[in-house]
DNA sequence: TATAAGGTTAATTTTTGGTTAATTTTTTGA
DNA sequence: TCAAAAAATTAACCAAAAATTAACCTTATA
């Protein structure tokens, strides 16, 4: 009998330990019949959900907690959700938190500034609470978090390890110098996002150095050459700038 | 009586069946909600987990029982986070227990102060849940590698003994000055890891002491030097600093 | 207080790799 | 289908980083 228990107690465990962990979203609307059901359906698929009708009650959380995922309203009242994207990439705390943006309206520039914001997605209103906890999921898959064991993979041929500074495709390692790593890094830690070419001269350089950023090519064209097959993740996109994807 | 007996059959059947997975972990924090979100992940990634809102309660608990890892919030409203962190680390039966630190602000001079009390890590609020259990999983990662002798070995012809403060080449001791052994010290605990010049400053003399980066260069030549064919495993990184590679 | 040991600095040489600019290829939209 | 714009490629140049060397402090100790 004693026996029984504790066995089913271990089994129970072990399942717990291998289910998904806990992801927690931050939903900023000011509309309170979409926030509610965006939260309804979003803890339906597991996950944990805070709510918050203005800017400034998430600023207030966000100074205890980091969200896994950010979804923001392009239209807030107190405040452009264009600036709190802006403000988050701004922050080294908050830039690796992707951010989908709810907007209005389907304009093509409209996503074209968010993606040079730095949004990972967005999703046009009116839209259908299922699609967008599936953008979420997207979103979440592409992330694959880094945090804590400093090693990322980029369609399971490709190892990156921030500690060791270290790189290998199919357990050959590639020596890549420092300024290849970091672009490599910047890409790799946001999945799918697209950098251009100031954003990545910014995050090597900082704001002071002044560089052209035709150099950026140069380096890209450097890793793809050390990455051979594996550079086939590194993709360009026209006008943007360059990004990862698998 | 019989309770009790039931108890320890139930609590050493459980260590035996999930050897690695059944670890204790305490956490100290006085702010409920944080508490709450950590231990919800903690408990969801396997671990056994208990939260404490006060030091005193934590003590009591001490008392009981040694847990594997200790989490512990900096700011505490009855007692300084590092005179806890000081007490444990200075009694014989918990000064081998790891220790994670939270800290408010992400100010270089309190993670320094932390670790050089003996802390294992720290994470700055706000932090996301999921770091902190990365962080706690490689903290217990480490821990196991280090456990038992304190001699490293590099590439099979290098033993370094933490305890001696020796070095030998193929059973030949070499002689280091302290700074010289502490370099070599950092390197070889965390294999493969880079570190920068100002981390190996940090960790030989912490914040106070302000010295040219290019000092460690010089060390670095004279490790090199004394260490002979052995010095071929100590690797610059160039742009970001050195580490061991065997 | 003289001395030795070890840490630091500074100056010099060597090596590495980041930047630029010129050229070719690719993409896109009129 | 053609012209313009953007990206890829290539090689030369040069500046930054590391290695090396020697001289100079600092501190502990006899």
């Amino acid at each position: 009998m004693i026996a029984t228990r504790i066995r089913k107690g271990i089994i129970k465990k072990t399942e717990e330990a291998q289910s998904p962990m806990a992801t927690l979203i931050a939903i900023v609307d000011d509309e309170p019949d979409i926030l509610e059901l965006v939260l309804i359906h979003l803890k339906k698929s597991g996950f944990l959900a805070e709510g918050f009708l203005e800017a400034e009650k998430f600023f207030k959380f966000l100074e205890k907690r980091i969200p896994d995922l950010i979804i923001l309203d392009l239209m807030l009242p107190d405040t452009d959700g264009l600036d709190v994207c802006k403000f988050l990439k701004s922050k080294e705390k908050y830039s690796s938190v992707p951010i989908i943006m709810l907007t209005a309206k389907a304009e093509e520039t409209d996503k074209i500034i968010g993606l040079e914001l730095g949004a990972d997605d967005y999703v046009t209103k009116p839209f259908s609470p299922k699609e967008l906890v599936a953008r979420v999921k997207a979103v979440l898959r592409r992330q694959k978090k880094v945090e804590g064991t400093g090693i990322t993979t980029v369609g399971n041929q490709l190892t990156i390890d921030f500690e060791k500074y270290e790189v290998r495709i199919k357990d050959k390692t590639v020596d890549l110098t420092a300024t290849e790593f970091k672009i490599l890094k910047l890409l790799s830690t946001r999945k799918g996002r697209v950098f251009s070419r100031d954003e990545i001269l910014d995050f090597l350089w900082g704001h002071e150095k002044v560089v052209i950023d035709r150099t950026i090519d140069v380096h890209i064209r450097h890793l793809r050459e050390k990455l051979g097959s594996a550079s086939m993740f590194i993709k360009n996109v026209r006008g943007i700038g360059y990004k990862i994807d698998e």
